[in-house]
DNA sequence: GATGTTTGGTGACTTCGTCACTGAAGCGAT
DNA sequence: ATCGCTTCAGTGACGAAGTCACCAAACATC
């Protein structure tokens, strides 16, 4: 329980140097959950009384729109933490945005108490919390930014360079493609259509495939 | 100096249950600054050192792109805190946002450090803080939301109503009032002569003024 | 193989963003 | 006052993006 629990510490870049009677706490005082792929981890009307840790896996961070359309705001990988929860659970307001398991995920849940605890006894764990507010929020500037002012071929060519695997295969709808990038599904079908026809893509069912990275480098490195 | 400066503290919802000795600490470790109109508090490469609590007058923070056009993220007011400037604090990354005073500014500027002390001391504090991120975080949630879904003229009735005083008056040219919306000048120019044709408003340079709230209010509540 | 569901394709149309240019309004200096 | 400069707003043409209604192909299920 001690050398292997305790391990898990060490995978958060800004926890390692964490004080000894404080790694106590953590690992004491927080539990490791398991949560199935698509589990709606947080969301309106569910708001989670636990900062989760994540050890393992993605959690897609989304917005709902009341006419149905959504935008993906972030990605939540292993070694960074949830801290959007934190802020929920002092939220007067519900907000409309919500967390969803990509994959099986694998979470280490402090309580509100411990966090709280651990925000007042340790400096290494509070520059880590507020470091990654200050990633998460430096995201949505990103998203804000790319929303406005830039051209959806573009962002489109972005997305797809950023989820292709080395091999450059997308498993993914074009509705989901849409939801990247907080448009409609019709743009995203034509906006591929073009990519392919330019050869740069291949298109099947739920599936992209880039054969040419550099053209969608290009496109994606344009300005304005 | 007693009774005089630690009053500015209970101007804060949320730190008037502040226990004596952090006010103390908060009193006797900050300083007081005037900031005149138009002063770029913070931006691109002019990171603050300070945590500011806005004691009187109204920031306005915003994003600028690359070519040149800008959106208003949000505005900070007496009362409140300028939590983006701790998250800018300890940002590796330069973030393109920058904070403007839009009217001549008072605030308490908090040091780094004596802000670390605080966090650690006080859980009042904590709330706090951590409840003005959250309200901060969900500006902007609101912010993408409506950049992505919603259209143009129910966001400017909504703009128009928002910063009209109560007797109508608007004081902003259509190019700010598109840095509002994150939009184009034409843009804004072309709605608000519709609503001119309408008789909403009436304008004239550098000012609108409401006639028919009703009108606009009807608009800015329609769905999608 | 028949049936229903999901996914993608398409055309027509509206809304929004961009570009290039015009003219009007305000302001300061002489 | 009036000349010149700067800021602000209006315009038309066009391209990009979002919306709507509908269809067809691919897949899933029975």
């Amino acid at each position: 329980m001690t050398a292997e629990t305790m391990n898990w510490i060490d995978r958060f870049e800004g926890l390692s140097k964490l004080e000894a009677p404080i790694r106590d706490i953590l690992t004491n005082r927080s539990t490791v959950v398991s949560v199935p792929k698509d589990t709606i981890i947080f969301g309106p009307g569910k708001a989670p009384d636990h900062l989760l840790l994540l050890l393992q896996g993605v959690v897609r961070v989304q917005q709902l729109s009341e006419n149905g359309r959504e935008i993906v705001l972030y990605r939540v990988h292993a070694g960074e933490s949830c801290v959007l929860t934190t802020a929920c659970l002092l939220a007067y307001e519900d907000y409309s945005a919500e967390g969803i398991a990509e994959t099986d995920v694998q979470a280490a849940a402090i309580p509100r108490a411990v966090f709280d605890d651990l925000i007042a006894q340790s400096e290494t764990f509070r520059r880590f919390v507020f470091s990654a507010y200050s990633r998460r929020i430096t995201d949505l500037f990103m998203v804000i930014e790319e929303i406005a002012f830039q051209r959806v071929d573009i962002r489109l060519a972005h997305k797809l360079l950023q989820l292709a695997g080395t091999g450059g295969a997308i498993s993914a709808t074009h509705q989901q493609m849409a939801a990247e990038l907080g448009t409609a599904r019709e743009v995203v079908s034509r906006q591929l259509r073009e990519f392919q026809r330019r050869d740069w893509i291949t298109q099947s069912r739920g599936a992209i495939e880039i054969i040419d990275r550099a053209a969608l480098e290009k496109l994606a490195a344009t300005e304005s």
